[in-house]
This record gives C-alpha cells, structure tokens and sequence, in this order.
DNA sequence: TGACAATAATTGCCTAGGCAATTATGGTCA
DNA sequence: TGACCATAATTGCCTAGGCAATTATTGTCA
C-alpha cells in the first residue's frame, strides 16, 4: 500500500470563489479545446464525443463496447447509443464476437478510416494553440500536475 | 494590440498519443472531480450541473437568464430548461422585470439558499483531495499555466 | 411615427451521458 | 448437472447542452 498524502487546504469553504478554483478554469478550458476542435471538425462530419472512440478503434484496430466505454471513462449505455450513430454513418460496424456471444467486435469502416485521417492534426493543432508560449519545461511540468490530480482522483474513488 | 506568441509544437499529428494529451488527463480530471462532487451532493438533491447556477445566483443576488448562461458558459436554452428544473424544485424562482419586458429575473428561494449552503464545502473538499501532495508554489504553478491557457484559447477565438 | 436591427427568453429537434432494469452468455462450484 | 454469480450489450427514462427558429420587447434612426 502507498503512503497517500493529506487534502490540501488552498480552498476554503466561506472563502471560496469559482474564479479561482481550477475546477471551473479547467472546464472552460475543456469548452474552449471541444469547440476549437469542433469547429475543424464538423467539416469532415464529426462531432467531439465522436472522434474519441473512432481514434481508439484505429490506433487498437478493433475493440469491444465496453472496452471503448472504459477507455473513454463513459456509461456503457451511452456507448451503444454513440456507436449506433457512428454506424448509421457507417464510420464503423459491429460483429458479434464468435468465441464469446457476450461481446460485440467494433471495427472502423473504410470511410471511418478516412473521417478519423484529420483528427491527429486538428487536436494537435487546438492543444498547441492552446499552449502557445508554453517552454517544453512549464509543458513538462502541466502534465505532472495533472498526473498527479488523476492520480489523486484514483485514490479518493478508492478510498469511497 | 497585444503580441501573441505563435502556437507550440508538442503534439505532432503523426506522434499523437491520447494519453500524453493534456486535454484527454484534463477530461479524466473533471470526470473524476464531477463524479466525487455529485456523490456528495446528491445527499442534497443537486446534481453537479444545478449548483452553478445556484452558486452564482448567491453571490449575486439574483441575475437574469442570459447573463447565468454566459458566466456558466452554456447555451440559453440549456440555461431555460436547466431553470424549467430547479423551479419545479422550488430552489428558485423567477420574475419578469418591469423595467425591460424582454428579461427575466431570476431569484434564489429560501430553499435554494438551503440547498446550496453546504456546496462551497463540498467543491473546497473535492478539488484539495485532488490537489493532496501539492505545495503552494505548485498550486500557484498551476493556475498560471491554466490561466495562460485560457488566454490562448480566447485569442484562438478572436482569431477565428 | 414607422421600419429596422438588436436583445431576451423560450421552444423544437438533435446529440450526449448517467442510472437502473433486462437479456444473453460465460464461468464456477457444490 | 444445476444453481449461482459475473459480465456484455442493450434499452428506457432521466438530465443536459448545441443550434436554429420564434416571439416579445427595446432602442435607433430616417
């Protein structure tokens, strides 16, 4: 077992303002990378929940609903529903899977494979944007911290 | 007019990696603060979208529509029905203005103010069991390089 | 005054996620 | 084998946000 370090004190409750908190600056900063990304993305006809799964089916060359929905920390539910319009625009297609008949196989379609060829770049290109005068050390740095917020968040899910 | 600096070149379409992405650790990050804050306050009867709105409300003393949906960053439409349901809960209430027709005020009840009286606590509690291990320094880290990012991703929009 | 543009709120239609129940299948163990 | 539990996918019902169209109102300006 790890030695877990104690709650920080930054934020106290009578003395709390949301233009402070890194909560709610990281949640505008996420609406500002979707909508910059979504707006270089609507032109090859996808939205910003749709690119997460079409990317992980690529770069593994084929999943499960509940491998994709745990990838992308979301319901199972929500999945199926995700995976039913991406098949509607036939970008993917589902096999049932032979060894066992619980799973389903996702697998990208050609034209999938054609949506999905821009989506590296445009989501280079809006996190760089977004890190404009950043030094490789400060962008280095970022990343620890939020290693270390997700790492915490695992332990406070642990813990309950 | 403010010189910009030019976009950084970390992520390189070819190279791109979900997991090395700020943007995917920030998404983990607010799902897993969304979820330990829900947790919390589900106990009272708020879900982590209605307390915004609320929050604001309190430390304003009322506001309009329009301007709950701008600070909060959303649609004013989700703004309409996300009040449609915290009325229906009787948390607040809202007052067509006499001096511009157009508007609508929109107040906190005395069970709104209940409701929301033990959030601050909550958020303060969430976000410093995410920031365990953080110094000062590094807290103080963080939020520049949030800040900064902010400021890149309005200059993104201005730029179109 | 009257045409016009701008703004505020609402509504309809879409995508999207969370939770609970359901169904089908697989593995385990008495 | 058969009872039992776990897992995979789906579905229904809820909250929730984006976009476009609509309505009511206000301000402006010829």
């Amino acid at each position: 077992m790890t030695r877990t370090a104690p709650p920080a004190n930054f934020y106290q409750p009578a003395a709390y303002c949301a233009e402070e908190s890194v909560g709610y600056m990281m949640k505008r900063i996420m609406a500002s990378v979707v909508f910059q990304a979504d707006k270089r993305l609507n032109a090859h006809g996808l939205t910003s929940a749709q690119w997460g799964p079409l990317m992980r089916l690529q770069t593994t060359g084929g999943s499960t609903v509940a491998e994709l929905a745990r990838w992308l920390n979301v319901d199972a539910g929500a999945m199926t529903r995700l995976l039913d319009r991406l098949e509607k625009k036939g970008l993917c297609k589902r096999v049932r899977s032979t060894e066992d008949r619980r799973v389903v196989q996702v697998e990208l379609t050609a034209d999938g494979a054609v949506a999905i060829a821009e989506v590296p770049a445009v989501l280079a290109e809006v996190l760089n944007g977004h890190l404009a005068g950043f030094s490789k050390t400060e962008w280095q740095a970022l990343r620890t911290y939020l290693q270390r917020m997700l790492e915490n968040g695992e332990t406070m899910r642990e813990a309950g």
